[in-house]
DNA sequence: CGCATTAGTTGAAACCTTTCAATTACCGAG
DNA sequence: CTCGGTAATTGAAAGGTTTCAACTAATGCG
């Protein structure tokens, strides 16, 4: 009996407003909104015959005007650097246990490392009127993001230091995790250390280059860099057949990776190479992401708490939105070393 | 200077409406409302005025009102299965593509697997009368989805075939793809074949352990199911140690895993106890995740067009929603065996 | 019984944008 | 100089919700 007619299939049905509830339930539309925001002040007979009216209508409540009226919307949204990388997701989470503790709603994107990307999301999400915003940025300095605190949309950092004047901001300390990283490789012997990463515009890349020379300094040992064009699987092979090349009596003993992408990347090429791991490259990553674990050989990383950091950067930035006297505040993490096989003493 | 009394700073100030706009350039609002929507009937000199106050005052775009005024928003969203599942991200990626294109923002939302929180959003996303829904679904038999349908809100199906009268769907033939890898293995001359995967409550995995039986029917070939309750690398790693702890004489010589990280566990617990792979153990995964190229041992595995699929399902939708003659349908991907070395013939 | 109080309900105003019919200003043709 | 026509601009209305001052009805107390 489903005819192209019926008028019950019919998609284009205006739906109710509280408007069509009131009337349906024979009160006035300041009680159908008396029920949905303070259901204490309606009397339990009206109350129960305005929800059978919104049941029988299938009310649902207009979002957009809600927002229009309150001039702020109850979400909040995290503009992601690169939704393919496991830590980023991982982070994501945090966020949105934070959101959902808060009964807020999380509206992620993913800049996918593109510049443009990032600033078309950050004119929607102004647009939107979202309560703020949490951002892990192309470029952490680019005046746009003082721009949204200046206008009154809050913004946390994530995963970088901004501009400390106009908003919190959540990392981790790199330079810290590089000399975890190289002290752990100098405690298992090894003199001729391979750092593989870049490109150094990246902040972390930098400062977990410097904790790295940091350690070294004073010791014997030497640091040679393997430079990446990114922070990828591929480029992680590349570097791999590159320190493969060097002749074994100069070749690093051990390579300390910018990320477990790269460090798994490194891995592979080593395996299908035929150099030994640890054996005759022992192998560091950063950031533990579950696949490093999980590598055949399972990897050393320096482990951030990825949604502790999330969690954080989302309770900040509820605090700046809700909370008057809110005081920026930079967060800073400290990491730890998960020692596995990929470095273990042979 | 910056004291906490400096106005200038204030966080409450209201943000500059049309209205401010229109004042300040000496204007009706009507007309900055066309300088927005429709420039070319309005003077250049006129323009060019308002602009300026716009700038000036730094009017921001209210789309909370567009919205209530249009009855609809310009946001479509995808609800994702599981934001730590490479293989959903690259779906979310040509879902972006698509939106992008279409010059529409998208909401991604991450159930992770959990049916109260995809319903919550589902409500957040009807509240916010979005232009339409791409979801991955806990159960994609769930009636609530059928009632978004016939609410208004467009739905399409992503990786799942969900009521086919009230959507469309995007999946690919899991059918045919388990058929592909125990072809694969048969190919090779394997008789004894493991089917890792599970909860069969998941459609997916039902679809190619039903088509991994029907390569195998009529071949000598035999097969066993060695159930997993999860689809996830820890879950591989245990069924790892139950098919090493079968007798060598009836221990398969091979695995077809339901998908890429239960193959990655597999294959990580493997060579960790010993059983050479592909020698003792062919692998074959699902999906060909990123990760599953870069593992040690390189993973056969049936690839999936994720992106396509993605932004297929992104392009259904749009269809749906602005084309009053759109009719359902389901697509269906061809899926494609990758060999590499965790079968390589030795 | 009348007054004061409370509980419950009402309706208009405000939020900001877009649309569209109506108006004004201007120009050229007759 | 007037008429017709076009281009530019205007102002009011609509969209759905929330808030709040104002109102009504009911209750309790003296």
């Amino acid at each position: 009996m489903a005819t192209g007619t019926d008028p019950s299939t019919a998609r284009s049905v205006r739906s109710p407003s509280v408007k069509d509830v009131a009337t349906r339930a024979g009160v006035s539309l300041g009680t159908v909104s008396n029920v949905l925001n303070r259901p204490d002040r309606v009397s339990e007979a009206t109350r129960s015959r305005v929800e059978k009216a919104m049941a029988d209508l299938g009310f649902v409540r207009n979002e957009s005007a809600r927002q229009l009226r309150a001039g702020r919307s109850s979400t909040i949204a995290y503009v992601m650097l690169d939704a393919s990388n496991p830590f980023f997701t991982d982070v994501a989470q945090g966020i949105e246990d934070a959101a959902e503790q808060a009964d807020m709603s999380l509206f992620i994107c993913n800049s996918d490392n593109r510049a443009s990307r990032e600033a078309r999301y950050l004119q929607r999400l102004q647009q939107q009127r979202v309560t703020g915003i949490l951002i892990t940025p192309v470029d952490p300095s680019h005046p746009s993001l003082d721009e949204l605190s200046r206008h009154g949309t809050p913004v946390v950092i994530v995963d970088r230091v901004g501009n400390t004047e106009d908003h919190c901001s959540v990392a981790v300390d790199d330079v810290l995790g590089g000399r975890l990283a190289i002290e752990h490789l100098l405690d298992l012997g090894h003199e001729r250390i391979a750092f593989v990463g870049g490109p150094e515009s990246i902040g972390q890349v930098r400062d977990r280059l410097d904790g790295a020379r940091g350690a070294l300094a004073g010791t014997g040992a030497s640091l040679t860099v393997v430079h990446t064009s990114a922070l990828s699987v591929a480029e992680g092979r590349s570097a791999g057949e590159r320190i493969a090349g060097l002749p074994r009596s100069s070749r690093p003993t051990a390579a300390f990776c910018a990320n477990d992408l790269l460090a798994l990347g490194l891995l592979q090429q080593c395996v299908g190479l035929g150099i030994g791991v640890p054996d005759q490259l022992a192998i560091v990553g950063y950031d533990d992401i579950d696949f490093a674990a999980a590598a055949a050989v399972p990897l050393t990383s320096v482990r951030q708490p990825r949604r502790d950091l999330g969690r954080t950067a989302a309770e900040l930035l509820l605090d700046e939105a809700t909370n008057a006297d809110h005081e920026h505040q930079q967060v800073l993490f400290t990491p730890v070393l998960v020692a596995r096989a990929s470095t273990r003493r042979t």
